[in-house]
Formats: C-alpha cells, sequence, structure tokens
DNA sequence: TTGTACGCGTTATCAG
DNA sequence: CTGATAACGCGTACAA
C-alpha cells in the first residue's frame, strides 16, 4: 500500500529525516521555518507516522492492556471505561481482550498478550490466575485492580467490610435466615466477602443463620437456578434474607423469586457492584456499590505512573471502601 | 528488560538467526536436529519473538480494531464478544477501543485506531461517522457492522422489518395509540426502524395514531425521563403502546411506567436487541432480537477474509432478518 | 538445508 | 539547530 514515509516528507520538505522526527517529538527543537516546510509536506502528502516502527526504536508501545474476564458482566466494563479514560488522557492505547474460556476449558487469560508487547497490564481477579511473574520478567508491568496482594499495585475494595455491611443490613431489616451465594472460592475476593458475612452474623449474636451456596460463574442464569432451588424448599426452610457476591445472580435470583414470594417481606436480596441494571430493577437493587469507574480509572494510572517513573519503584496499594446502597429489594420505605 | 532476542537464541541453539527464524515461520524446511536444538533453546531462554518488529518487518499487525460506541449499553459487548471470537480464531488480536467522547464535545471515534496500524476495523453506526476513506486510503480494511453502504462491507440487520414487527404486534395486540422512542436521526438505522413502524400504522389503517420521540442517546437515563413525561400527560393523551429503539430505553421507561401503570394492559413496551437483561427484567421485555454475537463474528470474518484475500475484492454484504421475542411487556399470555 | 546480509520506518547520537 | 548514520529485532532473498 506504499505507505508514504518518514523520508518522504524529508524529501519533500528539504531537510533531512532528523528534523522531521524531531519536529514530530520535540518542536521545540526545530526553527519556525524548517517547521512550516515540515508540517506543511506532512499535510500534502497525509503522512502518518508509523507507529510499529516508533515502537520497535523506543523499545516501548504506548500501550497497556486489561484483559475483561466476563464482558457481559456491566462491571467489568464500567471497570474498562475508567481504566480507558485514564489512558486516553495519558495518550496511552488501551488494549481491551475478552478472556477466552474457549471450548477446551482452557482459559487463555493473559496469554492473549503475551505477544503484544505492551507496556504493562490491567488484571482482575479471575479463575485461572495467569503467570503474572513470567509477564513481569518480560518487562511488563502489572497492576491488580479490584485485588490486592504484595507484590503487586493494587486497587482494590475493601470485601470484608463490603460482605459485612450486606448482612448486617439484612438482619437490621429483621432477616434471620440468611444465604450468601458466592463464586469460586478460590478467589480471595469471594473470601473476603464471605468472612464478612460471617462475621455480620456471629456480631449478631445465636437465631441468625447463614447457609453459603458457591457457584464457578455468577451470571444471570444462575441466579435463576438459585432462586428457583429456594423456591422448591418447603417455605419454613427457605431462607428471608439473601446476600449475593454480584448483581447479576441477585437480578436473576429476584426474577424467579418475586414471582412466588413478596420482596422484601418474605425474602429480601442484596446484591453486588451496583451496576446501572440493579437501580433499574422493576424492584430496585439494594446492593453494595463498590467505586467501579474510579477503580479503572486509579488502576490505570497507577500503572502509567510506573511506567514513566524513574528510578526505583514502590509498589502502592489503594483499598476504597463499599457504600450499602439501601433500595426497595430489602426496604419497603427505601 | 534486556529482552532475549532471536540471535540469542541462534548463539545458543549453535545456529544462524536465519535458521531460528525459518524453525518460527517455516518449520518444514528445517531439519530434525536443527529443530530440536532450536527448541531446546527457546524453552532454556523463555524467548518470547518481538511481535513489533515481526509487524514492522511483514508490514502488517495481524490485528483488528473494534470501537464500542457505547460501552455500557451490553448490545455492544455482545457484539464485541463475537468479534473477538472469529479473531481469536483466525489468531488475530482484537483491538477493542471504547469511544471517546470526551469533555470537549469532540468525539475521537476511530482516531483512537488512526496510529496503531491495525491491519483492519469494524466499525458501527454513530453519531460521529469517521472518516472511513481516509482510513482505507491507509491500507486499512474496513467492514461495516449492523450499518449497510454499498462502498464497503457490511453485515446488518433488516432494521425495517424490524420496526415493522415490534409495531405490527402491538397492533395486533389491540393497542392504538403508539409512540416510537428513537435515537439520533442522522443514523441510518434509526431512520428504517422509523420506516417500518411507519409501514405498520400505515398497513393497520385509519385508528392507529404514531408520535415519534427522538433523543441523543437511548439510555435507561433516557427512558426514566420519557417515561415521566408520559406519565404527567392526561391519561387520554398517553400512548398505550410504545416502540422503542434499544432495550435499555425500554427498560428505563418501564421501571417508571410499572409503578403507575399495569403493563401491558395501559401500556405495552416493546424494546429493541434483546439484550440479556431484557428477559431478566421482571417483566419481561417484548423485544426485536438480533443476532448479536453472530452479527459480531460474521463481521470479523468478513475482514478478517479480506485480509488474508489475494486478488480483486468484491464488496459483500449480509443481511439477517431479526425476530419478535414475545414476552409479558406486551402479553398477558406470555 | 543453512548462513549472510540487507531492509522494514523510526528515533537517538553525535558532528557540524 | 540540522544532517548523517547507526541501531531496534526480525524475515527473507540469495549464496553457499
Amino acid at each position: 500500500m506504499a505507505q508514504t514515509r518518514l523520508s518522504d516528507v524529508a524529501r519533500l520538505a528539504g531537510v533531512s529525516t532528523g528534523s522531521v522526527s524531531n519536529f514530530l517529538n520535540r518542536p521545540d527543537r526545530v526553527n519556525a521555518e524548517t517547521a512550516r516546510r515540515v508540517s506543511g509536506a506532512i499535510e500534502r502528502l497525509g503522512y502518518v507516522p508509523n507507529t510499529t516502527a516508533r515502537q520497535l526504536r523506543r523499545g516501548q508501545s504506548e500501550a497497556i492492556g486489561f484483559v475483561i474476564t466476563d464482558i457481559s458482566n456491566p462491571f467489568f466494563t464500567t471497570l474498562a471505561t475508567g481504566a480507558a479514560q485514564a489512558a486516553r488522557e495519558a495518550g496511552y492505547a488501551l488494549l481491551l481482550a475478552t478472556s477466552a474460556d474457549d471450548e477446551s476449558g482452557q482459559s487463555q487469560y493473559l496469554d492473549v498478550f503475551e505477544n503484544r508487547n505492551l507496556d504493562g497490564v490491567l488484571v482482575t481477579p479471575a479463575r485461572t490466575t495467569p503467570n503474572l511473574d513470567k509477564l513481569r520478567a518480560n518487562g511488563t508491568k502489572v497492576v491488580l485492580v479490584d485485588r490486592e496482594s504484595d507484590d503487586y499495585c493494587s486497587v482494590s475494595v475493601d470485601d470484608v467490610a463490603g460482605g459485612l455491611a450486606a448482612t448486617k443490613h439484612l438482619i437490621d431489616v429483621g432477616k434471620r435466615r440468611l444465604m450468601f451465594v458466592g463464586g469460586e472460592r478460590r478467589i480471595q475476593q469471594m473470601r473476603d466477602r464471605v468472612s464478612g458475612s460471617r462475621a455480620a452474623v456471629l456480631a449478631a449474636g445465636g437465631d441468625v443463620t447463614l447457609v453459603e451456596e458457591h457457584r464457578e460463574t455468577l451470571s444471570i442464569d444462575v441466579g435463576r437456578e438459585i432462586g428457583a432451588e429456594i423456591l422448591a424448599l418447603p417455605p419454613a426452610r427457605r431462607p428471608d434474607g439473601v446476600v449475593a457476591a454480584n448483581d447479576l445472580v441477585a437480578l436473576g435470583m429476584m426474577q424467579v423469586l418475586s414471582g412466588a414470594l413478596s420482596i422484601p417481606d418474605d425474602i429480601a436480596i442484596v446484591g453486588y457492584d451496583d451496576i446501572d441494571f440493579a437501580a433499574a430493577s422493576l424492584i430496585p437493587l439494594t446492593t453494595v456499590r463498590q467505586p467501579t469507574r474510579e477503580l479503572g480509572y486509579r488502576g490505570a494510572r497507577m500503572l502509567i505512573a510506573e511506567l514513566t517513573e524513574t528510578g526505583e519503584h514502590e509498589h502502592s496499594h489503594v483499598v476504597f471502601q463499599p457504600e450499602l446502597v439501601v433500595r426497595a429489594s430489602t426496604s419497603r420505605s427505601a
């Protein structure tokens, strides 16, 4: 496609390639007349610099990656929106990839980026833990989002507090037979939310019970399944309060349950994340709000800071506090 | 940092760089013994080829781009999922970008990719029409998704049929005072849906009326606004049937309306797209289903085909038919 | 079959 | 401030 290159511009402008490059990258080092001519030539030729060559030369891509483990969950896309904004502001490209849980069951996860020599990646909790150390050894910076670790920079939310707040709220509105619906126990995040939930139950004293239900994935469909299971139970054994580990399951459960039971009277439901659809439900969903966009934004900022900083790097950790948003799914007055 | 390179592998294996390269790219041209040693050296060094250099040399990136105009709309993420799968299958990377409607009001749209020398991009309808011709002149292939044009390959859905089906359905269930809620009229897609809707009204004869409401964006919030406006109307002037141009607005409207009116008796609502949340609503939403994932998948396949084909290119166009999915928001029996 | 050498388009260094 | 030139890491003729 006969790409017009730097040297073409130089020739047309009657200057050297060095000057064109300078004009592009350090405009202050080139005199006005030269600048004018170069700029004119670029215009006339419709020249667009070749990023690949620049990358090769500079040894960096000015691009960061973010793999979305579940793109159908608005929580992750909101995270991505925040990250994208930070990237844009800093002149970085954000390479989004969807995690490939392909047929073989093999999750490719970060392999997608293995090759694409990004300057850094944002990593969220997932079933399959990628080999972060290998990535780092290859010179790629890593920042953990919505997850903590001593070995990496991270931005996260206090999940123990979230689980606790959700559960305490149910107890406060008079619920006693509680159920916690969570995801993979392997994910630290899930363990934290559960332990917050347990702590709340413990603090409430003897008459509150908590049963736990864990599923591999937390989707609307899974929510429907669990809802159906609850309906199949004899009424006396049904929970009267549910803490769901994300809004998707909560919404799915609520759909099924609202047909047969009264929400929040017979059964109250708390979700997690506060995705847009939580507030938009016909019975608005009480949920634990995470500063989702902010999470993505700060994570990306942190990553870019690490990329541009000189000298020794010190891992930093930001922990946000979640906020319980009370709506009609747990409270008549909300 | 000190990235291990091809020559390091060559030295350790005791062969030339050419042989290592051959081993990597045309394994058939290298003898077994050499292959063994190269492979061993790669293993030992943890060598990963530098994609940037390869790109520069080969003049292509094996990456395609897709910009999501509204990442908070699951319709687009589903589209992306389909495209991602096709890309993955073909060994391409899919670069997702979120369209930057930044503060300045300037939509950057495809500019994000301008520089990143992708082999091709997938383009969806948007307020700002990017300069596709310029992109193409630069050697980047373009395929339109969910939108048609003679000058580019495209995958789309028959929007006239969709608007018609939705509207006819409302008329069939006895609605007479219809309302169409659409987005920017500049977008061809919107015009098509409206004209389908009008055609249905016309076909129904005299006693059916249709009012149109157009908004710049079609979000849950906008749906709530319009819902509130409807409630503010004197009952006799309220529509009894609404066709919304996407599920988001429909869901937002339904939330507000369901508080004061009976759905579908007082007012029936049809959405568009069939995102997951349409079926998951407490009153499941009747909607016009688009083969969304398939749309993304086919678009990407088409693009990749164009990239790998030799000889003359012939633009191809695939048009899917939408399917009305009847649920409780328009029919008691559903 | 394998090795050598050159070039992809850019940036950075270093004289001038 | 500008120009020449050497890398960046890899792929591929071409020669051996």
